[in-house]
DNA sequence: GGCCGTTTGCGTTTGTGAACACAAACCCTT
DNA sequence: AAGGGTTTGTGTTCACAAACGCAAACGGCC
């Protein structure tokens, strides 16, 4: 059975809000109170899970150390992913810099950049590589994630390469629409996009003055 | 008339194919070709359009800069917008850096953090401001966007304080599910939830070994 | 000037995902 | 041990978005 990929968007989402809550001490929660905390209705919460089994009791909830194991085994999230970075310029740095992958199983291991200026600089004990040397690289020490940070005119070009080197996951931060063939996985994070969508809102909605009267 | 949420993020899309196009020096094109360039077809394409106005010609297709210049003004990009950034850690830095957002329209004109000892620091040219001073200043100095890259813990604190301030457009970087009023406008950046649901794929589908027969 | 190939705009159909609602199951109390 | 109050899991209904398909409109060519 084919699950849809909304369902799988979201499942990252109770996984954290879990996290959150064994930290916290609690040993069971119910589908009415982790919708609460993430803004979705209980119904698609239990919909979901009941995608993969059953976690919980009824009369009772789910215990949230159990189903936050079934959760991450189901994601992948049980062991270490390494990640290659194409493009080291003021983002790709910034990436590199980023604590946030370390702590749930993503690790950066290795740094191309095309500018040879660039070559054999080391930043946070990553040596960054010419960018010929991807596939040589890769062949040797695979990686299960490729991470996009160069300029849009060659971001096309670099995926190639990765898809061609066996990576099936793609981090683009370039702004261009991709194009993977089928059993490759890309996801874009454009902050640009975000906020161009959002003032579209802002543009057209008017902003209620409380005090004053709409004066003419 | 309501427009789905799911058309007005699509716009940005179309945007920049046309930016791009008229950049090669294009005058026309169709549904069809722009299309395949974003993967999405052509239908939708001229769905999506027709919630807005007839901008195409039948038989030849749509005068580039003429839809460009239809969808700028439609989604706001037509003028500059202002934004507030909290958090100068290493990641509020980073975006303080971001070159991306200058030439799409939007700058960061404030900075805050709770951390003292950052306060008063100057980084590209924007002075660090306390973060207790947000609603006096965004009283002189609105703004039109908020950028959080606080930690989670406070995350939903300075989304409160910015919604109180006015603000109805936050870039939220935080690992966080946070709740906004009705008129609020929120969009989540992270990197980690793109890849948690990746790895979903990565995990479960079997990589095709061509040369190589599975061996027991 | 008329005809043909092309492309838009949009009414209609199809498909998919979210919400609903209820039976079954479970815990706790008495 | 029995009953009441919860909560799950899921079949069904509802809503919305994507795709289809065609009439109308346009340009170019002969």
């Amino acid at each position: 059975m084919e699950i849809p990929s909304v369902v799988i968007d979201r499942l990252p989402l109770y996984s954290r809000a879990l996290s959150s809550l064994e930290a916290e001490g609690r040993e069971v929660v119910s589908s009415q109170e982790l919708g609460t905390r993430l803004g979705v209705t209980p119904a698609q919460i239990r919909k979901d899970l009941s995608y993969f089994g059953r976690f919980g009791k009824q009369g009772r909830g789910y215990n949230v150390r159990k189903l936050l194991e079934e959760l991450r085994r189901i994601l992948g999230l049980d062991r270490q992913w390494r990640m290659a970075l194409v493009g080291v310029g003021r983002l790709g740095r910034a990436i590199i810099g980023y604590e946030g992958f370390g702590p749930q199983g993503f690790r950066i291991i290795a740094a191309f950049d095309v500018d040879p200026s660039r070559v054999g600089e080391q930043i946070d004990g990553l040596t960054i590589r010419d960018a010929r040397e991807i596939a040589g690289a890769l062949a040797r020490e695979p990686v299960d994630v490729g991470i996009v940070a160069v300029p849009a005119e060659i971001a096309q070009d670099v995926i190639d390469t990765l898809v061609g080197c066996g990576v099936r996951a793609i981090l683009n931060y370039a702004p261009i629409a991709a194009r993977v063939p089928r059993g490759v996985y890309i996801k874009r994070i454009e902050p640009v996009l975000a906020l161009q969508s959002m003032t579209y809102h802002l543009k057209n909605e008017v902003r209620p003055t409380p005090s004053a009267p709409a004066g003419g």
